[in-house]
DNA sequence: AATATTAATCGTATTATTGCGATGAATATT
DNA sequence: AATATTCATCGCAATAATACGATTAATATT
C-alpha cells in the first residue's frame, strides 16, 4: 500500500494500527474465532473450516504468527495451532485502552 | 489487495474486519484520538496535527467518514469534524464482543 | 524404499492502499 | 469582482495485500 510513515507517529498509534491490520481480514478473524472457541489445539483441520485454498490459509496463518497472536507447533506430519494467550490479552488491553477514552464531543456539536 | 471473498464469511467476521481496517493505519488512529480528546469539533487544524500532506489527510478522513466513525459539517470555508458517538460505541461493542471470548486453550497446549 | 499426507513457500496475476502534487469547488475577505 | 482560504477530488507512482496453482520440504504409512 505505499509506504506508511511509521516513524512519524506515536508508538501507541503504530501498535493499534499493526494489531488492527491483523484483524482486518475476515479470514484471520475466522481463524482466531475458531481457535478461541476450542479447548484444544487445532491440528490440521483449519483449511476445511475456511473457504480458501490451502496456500491462502497458510499465508493468513503466517501473518497471525508474525504478529504473535498464534503459535504453531509441528506435530508429526501436521502442525498444531493455538492462540498465544499472552499476546491475545495484550492486544485486548491495547484496544480497551483506546476505547476507554470517553467521547468528549457532544451529540449535536456537528 | 486482491479480492476479499466477503460473501463466504459471517457478518460478524466481515464487520470486525471492516472496522479493523479503519484502524489499520496510524494516521487514522491519530485522527480518532485527536477527535476523542477534544471537547469540541475540530475545524480546520487537522492537517497541522498530522505529518502528512493535506491531500493524504483528506483521503484518511474520507475512509473514516465512509465507515461512519466521524462526521463532517461544512462551517463556512472550513469543515468541522467530530467522532460519531453512536458508531464509535458500536465499534467498541463489536470489539468487546470479540474479546469477551475466554481463551479456552491452555498455556502449554502447543 | 516408495507413496501419501500435510503445510510452507514460490511465482504470478489482480486489486487495494498510501502518498502527494495539481486542480477544482466552495465560501470568506478585501 | 478579484483574491485568499480551505478542503475534496483527480491522476499518478510506488508498494502492499489477496488469492491460488505449483512446487518443495517434512514426516507417516505401507
Amino acid at each position: 500500500m505505499g509506504v506508511t510513515k511509521t516513524q512519524d507517529f506515536t508508538e501507541e498509534q503504530n501498535q493499534v494500527a499493526a494489531l488492527a491490520k491483523a484483524l482486518a481480514h475476515p479470514a484471520r478473524v475466522a481463524i482466531l474465532q475458531h481457535l478461541l472457541h476450542r479447548q484444544t489445539c487445532i491440528c490440521g483441520d483449519l483449511v476445511e473450516v475456511l473457504p480458501l485454498a490451502q496456500a491462502t490459509v497458510s499465508q493468513h496463518l503466517k501473518e497471525l504468527k508474525a504478529i504473535g497472536l498464534i503459535k504453531g507447533t509441528v506435530e508429526g506430519a501436521s502442525v498444531c495451532y493455538c492462540i498465544d494467550k499472552h499476546q491475545w490479552e495484550k492486544m485486548r488491553d491495547v484496544f480497551l485502552h483506546l476505547f476507554s477514552s470517553p467521547v468528549a464531543c457532544q451529540d449535536n456539536c456537528c
